[in-house]
DNA sequence: ACCTGAACACCGTTCAAGT
DNA sequence: ACCTGAACACCGTTCAAGT
C-alpha cells in the first residue's frame, strides 16, 4: 500500500477538465459501480461536478454517450488472429467472447440493440469477422452483408442474457416457457408436441454455439446472386 | 354523413369499464393516431378517463402493455398456408410479412426486441414456423431452436428500418456508412477496401430476403448434434 | 467561447385514502 | 373489492444568463 500522496487544498483532486473523454471515462465508472440504468446524464454530470447541461457541449444526447460506452468496453476483446486456428472456430468463438463482454454489464446489450457503437474498437472487429469469414470461403459481397447478420444475433444472444436473473425484470426463459405453456393442443399441434421448454431446451451454451454456427452456416452458403430471387407479386400465402 | 345518436347527459359516451381488453384496446388507438412513444400509462389513463394508477389493477407494467400491444397487431398476420407452395418460400414471405407488420408503427419493433410478445396471435405465428421448417427438412429440435433465430433476425430487421427516416433518430444506415468513413486504411483493409456503404449496399429487399434465406439455409443445415462441438478449453485466439 | 442554474415538460409506479 | 388523487422519485434536454 503506498501512502496517499499530499492532497491539494481540496478534498477532492482537482476538478477534472471536461472532455469527450473524461465524460466517457466517468460513464465508465458509473457502469461499474452502479450498473447502466444509474448512468443518467444528471448522474454523470454529479459525478463530473457540474451540472447536466454542460454535458451537452461535448456529447449529443444519452444515446452518444451509450455508444461511445460500448465502444470503450469493446477495448477488451482479443482480436488477435493467427491464421491458423480453422476461421470458423475462430470466429464462432470471437462472437461468444463480443457477446460476452457486452453481458458483463445487464443493459449494455439492450443499449447494443438500439444504438450502433461508434469507435475504433467497433471497427477492428468489424473488420476481424470481415477476414474471418473471407478466410473461410465466403465472397467479398457474402461477408459484407454476413457481418451485420451475424453481429445482430450476438448482440441478440447477449440481451436475452443480460436480463436473465436481473431483479425487475423476469427471466426471459421463463417467462418464454410459462407463455408456451398457454398453448392449445389442437390449434398448436406441433408446439404441444414439443413442450413448453423447447424452444429453450438444453444447456445454454450449446443453443448459444447451435444459432451461431447455424448463421455462420448460412452466410457462408447462401450467395449474394442466386437461390434467394423472389418476384414479390401474386398472391401471399 | 349520419347525424349524431342522441347523447346521453355528458359530452363523451358512457365511460367505459376498465379490463385488460378495454386497456389493450385504448393502447391500440394511441398507437395508430400518435405512435408509440406517445403511449404512456398517463396517456393511456387519460384516454380511459382515469388516473394511472387504475392501469395497474390489470397490467403490472408498462412492459406488459407492450407485450399485449405487440400480440394485438399480429392479428393482421396471414396464416393460411395451403401446403402446396415451397415451404422455405413460404417461410421467407411469413417472416418478411411479421417484419412489415412491426415497421407499420416506429418503435413497436424495438419493444419486440426487448419484450417477447404475449397472447395468442404469437402463438400461432410460433406454430407455423415450426411446421414450416419441419416440411423444409429440419428435425424437430432444430426447429424448435430455429424458431427464435429466424424471429430474432426478422425482429433486428424491422426495428432497423423502423427508425429510419424517423425524426429525432439518426438513419442508422447513413450512420453506419458515416461511421464506416472513419476506417483506417492500413488497420482496416477489408473494410477500406470494401468501402463505406459495403455493409448495407444494394437494394434494401435484397438485403432482407439474403438475410432470411441465409438464416433460413443455417437452421435447415446444421444439425443439433454435430458439426459444432467446441471443447472450450484452451488458449482463446 | 465555454459553462451552468434553473426550468420545462415530462416519466413509471406506489400507496393511503376513499367508495 | 375496486378504484384513484396525489405524491414520490426521478428523467433528458433547452435556454437565458453568467464568466
Amino acid at each position: 500500500v503506498t501512502p496517499d500522496p499530499p492532497r491539494s487544498r481540496r478534498e477532492r483532486p482537482a476538478k477534472p477538465a471536461l472532455s469527450r473523454e473524461a465524460i466517457v471515462e466517468a460513464a465508465w465508472d458509473i457502469l461499474q459501480a452502479e450498473g447502466l440504468d444509474k448512468l443518467t446524464m444528471r448522474a454523470l454530470a454529479a459525478r463530473l461536478d457540474t451540472g447536466p447541461a454542460s454535458l451537452y457541449v461535448y456529447v449529443r444526447n444519452v444515446a452518444e454517450v451509450h455508444a461511445l460506452l460500448i465502444d470503450r468496453q469493446l477495448a477488451q476483446l482479443d482480436l488477435r488472429w493467427n491464421g491458423r486456428t480453422d476461421p470458423r472456430t475462430r470466429l464462432r468463438r470471437l462472437l461468444v467472447a463480443y457477446a460476452e463482454i457486452l453481458m458483463e454489464h445487464p443493459g449494455l446489450a439492450r443499449s447494443a440493440q438500439v444504438t450502433w457503437p461508434a469507435g475504433p474498437h467497433y471497427l477492428d472487429l468489424l473488420e476481424l469477422i470481415l477476414r474471418l469469414l473471407q478466410a473461410a470461403g465466403a465472397s467479398a459481397p457474402q461477408a459484407a452483408w454476413g457481418v451485420d447478420l451475424l453481429l445482430q444475433i450476438a448482440t441478440a444472444m447477449a440481451a436475452e442474457h443480460a436480463t436473465r436473473g436481473q431483479s425487475g425484470t423476469d427471466d426471459p426463459v421463463a417467462h418464454v416457457t410459462s407463455q408456451l405453456a398457454n398453448a392449445n393442443p389442437s390449434r398448436h399441434r406441433q408446439l404441444t408436441a414439443l413442450g413448453p421448454q423447447a424452444l429453450t431446451a438444453g444447456p445454454p451454451n450449446r443453443r448459444r454455439d447451435w444459432s451461431l454456427d447455424a448463421a455462420i452456416n448460412g452466410v457462408l452458403t447462401t450467395p449474394r446472386n442466386a437461390g434467394n430471387a423472389d418476384p414479390g407479386q401474386g398472391v401471399r400465402h
